[in-house]
DNA sequence: CTGAAAGCGCTTACAG
DNA sequence: CTGAAAGCGCTTACAG
C-alpha cells in the first residue's frame, strides 16, 4: 500500500523546508509569493493533504465537532444533524455523530471518547439529571452547546433555546380560539425537563382563560404509540376533551388515530395540534397543525455558538466573559387541517404560520 | 485548561515505563498479573483516556469509520446511519457522517478528507458515474463498501446488494394478482443506475404476464413533490392506470396524494405500491403497501463487511483472494391497504408480509 | 523571508 | 516480564 504524501515529500521536492510547505498550506504570512506559489503548485501536482491526526495531536485543535442526539430514527433529528453538518463543514470541520439510543452508552461516556478524538466542540440536548457530567466535561475543557437548557451559561458552555413554552401558549390559545373549552394536553412522561416549558405553557394559557380547573395532562412515551396511548387514556374517562395539544407530532399523530380509530372526526370532534413540525405532519390527514421547530436554523446557531466558544478558548489568555444571554428561538405556530372546524374544504396550498419573534434571554 | 492525563503521568505514578502502561491498556500479552492489575487500578483512578490521534498517528488505524449519504432528511437513511452507528461502536469505531447534499461537496472531496482523517473504511452508496474516483480512493488504501453497487468486488472494496429487482417483482406480481391489468410505474429521473433493479423488475414481471405493451414507467424526482408529478403526468394521458409502482415511499405518497387530490379512492380506483418502508408509509392512510429495505440489518452487514475488510489489509502480507460473492439482501413486500380491495375493512393490526429470502450472488 | 530543533502522545521494533 | 529509543506527521517557539 502506497504510503501518503507528506509535508516533507513535498518539502524536498521544492527544495524548501517542511516548514516553509506548512506556513504555505495554512495560508500563514511570511513568505514570498513566489516561494508560495511554487509550493501551492507541488502541493496541488503530488496531491497532498494534511494529515489531520498530525496536525490535530501537535496543534490540539482536530476541527472535529460531535452531535450527541437520543435517536436519528427520531424525526426531529435528522434535519438538525443535517444542518450542523452543513454549517460545519463551511469552516471545515467535520461532524461526529454518536446517538444514545438504548443506553448502550451514556452521555458521559460518550462524552469521554469525542475528548479522546478531540473534538473541538460538541453540541447536545440537555438529558435529565445528567447535568453535574455534562458540566464537568466543560470545566476540563471541552466547549459545549447545550439546547434547551433550563440552566444559563457556565465555563465553557453555551445554551441555546427553543421558545418552547411561547409555542405551547400559542397552540392552546389557538384551540381556545376555534372555541374549546375541553382542552387536553398529552405529555412525555420519559422527560420531565424537557416537558417542562410546554406543559407551563399549556397551563398557565388554559389559567389565563379561566379554566385552570379543566387542566388535564395525561403523560406518556414520546412516540406514536404513547400518542395513542395517551388519547386512549383521555377517551377513557370522562369529560371527553375537544381540543388535545400533544408533545410532540410523533404523539399527536398517534392520538390522531386512536381517535379516528374509536369513531372520532379530526378536526370536527376533536382538535388536535403537534409541536416540531416534522415532513410527516404535512402527510398524514388531516394535516396537522403543529408549532415549528426549525431544525435548520437551530443547527446554524448552535455551530455559531459552538465556534464562538472554540475561538474564545483558543485566543485565551483574554478570557473575556461569557455572554449572559441565551438566544431563544421562536417557534411559529403553523395551523393546518386537524385543528381547523368550520372550514369545509381546506385547502392545502397555503399553510397559516404565525410568527413568534426570536428574542434574547438574559441570565443574570 | 489541565492537560489531560498521559501515558507517562500514569507511568510516573505506577513506577514502570510507558511501553508497560500501553500493554496494559491495550490488553497485550507479556506483563505479570500483578504489574497489570496496579497499572489498571491507577489508569482507572487518574481517568486516563487513550489519545486516539495520537494512536491513530502512530498506529495507522484511527477506530473510525465514515457514511456518506445523500441527504439525511430523506427518511431512508436515518435508520441506516443509526444502524451502522450502533453497529460499530460495537467494535469500538466511531462514526463520521456526510452529506453529499446539495453537491457542496463532492464524494471524492469527502473520500479525500476521510482520508485526512485517517478513517479506517467508508461505507456509502454508489453513486452515477463516480464509481472511477471511489475505486482510485480504494486502491489507494480505504477499504470501502458500495451499497447496491452495480459492479463487483475490486481491490479494497466490497459491494453489497439489496434485491430490488427481486421486490419489484414481488409488488408488480402482487398487484397482478389483485386484478390489475393497467399497471404503471413512477421512477426516478436522477439516478438511472440506481432505479435500473426496479425498472427492470418491473418491466419484467409486466411481460411475463403478457403485458409487456402496456409497460409505462414515468421518471420524476424522487420526492414526495415527484411523485405527485409523476402521478399527474399519467393521469393526464390515457389509459389511466388502476395499479402504480412507485420508486420509493416518498413518492408513493405524494402519487397518493396527487391521486386523491384528483378524486379517485386509493385503493379502489388505483392501487399503489412504495418501495423502502419508511415510518411514514404505516401512518398515511390508507397504510401504504411497500417493499421493505431492512435498514438495520443493512447498516449491520455493510460495517461487518467493512470490518472484515480493514482487518485483510491490517493482517496484510497473507493477501488472500477477496471473497467473489456479494451478498443480496432480500427484500420484503408488506401489503397493507393502499393495494388491497375487496378488504372492506383493513385490519391495521397485522401486515401482511411475504418473506424473500437472502441469497449470495457469484461474480465471476 | 526561511529553517533547524523540539515535541504533541502514542506504538513499533528491538534489546535485555 | 520490562524498558529505552525511535518515529508517526505535523506545528510551536525560536533563531537567523
Amino acid at each position: 500500500m502506497p504510503r501518503n504524501t507528506t509535508l516533507h515529500d513535498v518539502a524536498a521536492a521544492v527544495g524548501v523546508s517542511a516548514r516553509t510547505v506548512s506556513r504555505a498550506v495554512n495560508g500563514e504570512p511570511g513568505l514570498s509569493d513566489a516561494t508560495r506559489k511554487r509550493v501551492l503548485e507541488t502541493v496541488e501536482r503530488m496531491n497532498y493533504q494534511t494529515n489531520m491526526l498530525a496536525r490535530g495531536l501537535r496543534a490540539n485543535r482536530s476541527n472535529t465537532i460531535g452531535l450527541i442526539v437520543t435517536d436519528l430514527t427520531d424525526p426531529f433529528f435528522p434535519a438538525l444533524a443535517q444542518s450542523v453538518q452543513q454549517t460545519a463543514s463551511k469552516s471545515g470541520h467535520t461532524l461526529i455523530l454518536a446517538s444514545t439510543q438504548k443506553a448502550a452508552e451514556t452521555e458521559s461516556q460518550i462524552l469521554a471518547s469525542f475528548r479522546a478524538r478531540g473534538v473541538d466542540g460538541t453540541i447536545m440536548f440537555a438529558a435529565d439529571g445528567q447535568r453535574r457530567d455534562v458540566l464537568q466535561h466543560a470545566r476540563e475543557g471541552l466547549p459545549m452547546v447545550l439546547i434547551d437548557d433550563q440552566d444559563g451559561p457556565a465555563e465553557n458552555l453555551t445554551s441555546i433555546r427553543n421558545d418552547l413554552e411561547g409555542g405551547a401558549r400559542a397552540a392552546v390559545r389557538h384551540l381556545l380560539e376555534e372555541g374549546h373549552r375541553a382542552i387536553a394536553m398529552i405529555s412525555n412522561v420519559q422527560s420531565p425537563e424537557r416537558s417542562r416549558g410546554r406543559d407551563r405553557g399549556y397551563a398557565e394559557e388554559m389559567r389565563l382563560a379561566g379554566l385552570g380547573d379543566r387542566t388535564r395532562i395525561v403523560y406518556e412515551e414520546a412516540t406514536v404509540d404513547g400518542g395513542a396511548a395517551g388519547m386512549a387514556a383521555l377517551l377513557s374517562s370522562p369529560p371527553r376533551p375537544t381540543g388535545v395539544f400533544a408533545y410532540n407530532d410523533l404523539m399527536a399523530i398517534g392520538a390522531m388515530r386512536a381517535a379516528q380509530a374509536a369513531g372520532l372526526v379530526v378536526p370536527d370532534d376533536l382538535a388536535i395540534v403537534g409541536f416540531d413540525d416534522i415532513r410527516m405532519a404535512s402527510l398524514v390527514s388531516p394535516m396537522l397543525s403543529t408549532v415549528r421547530i426549525d431544525r435548520e436554523r437551530l443547527g446554524q446557531t448552535a455551530v455559531a455558538r459552538l465556534l464562538e466558544l472554540i475561538e474564545r478558548r483558543a485566543g485565551s489568555g483574554a478570557e473575556e466573559p461569557p455572554s449572559a444571554t441565551v438566544p431563544v428561538l421562536g417557534c411559529d405556530l403553523i395551523v393546518r387541517e386537524s385543528s381547523r372546524r368550520a372550514h369545509s374544504v381546506p385547502t392545502a396550498s397555503h399553510d397559516e404560520t404565525r410568527q413568534e419573534p426570536d428574542v434574547e434571554a438574559t441570565h443574570e
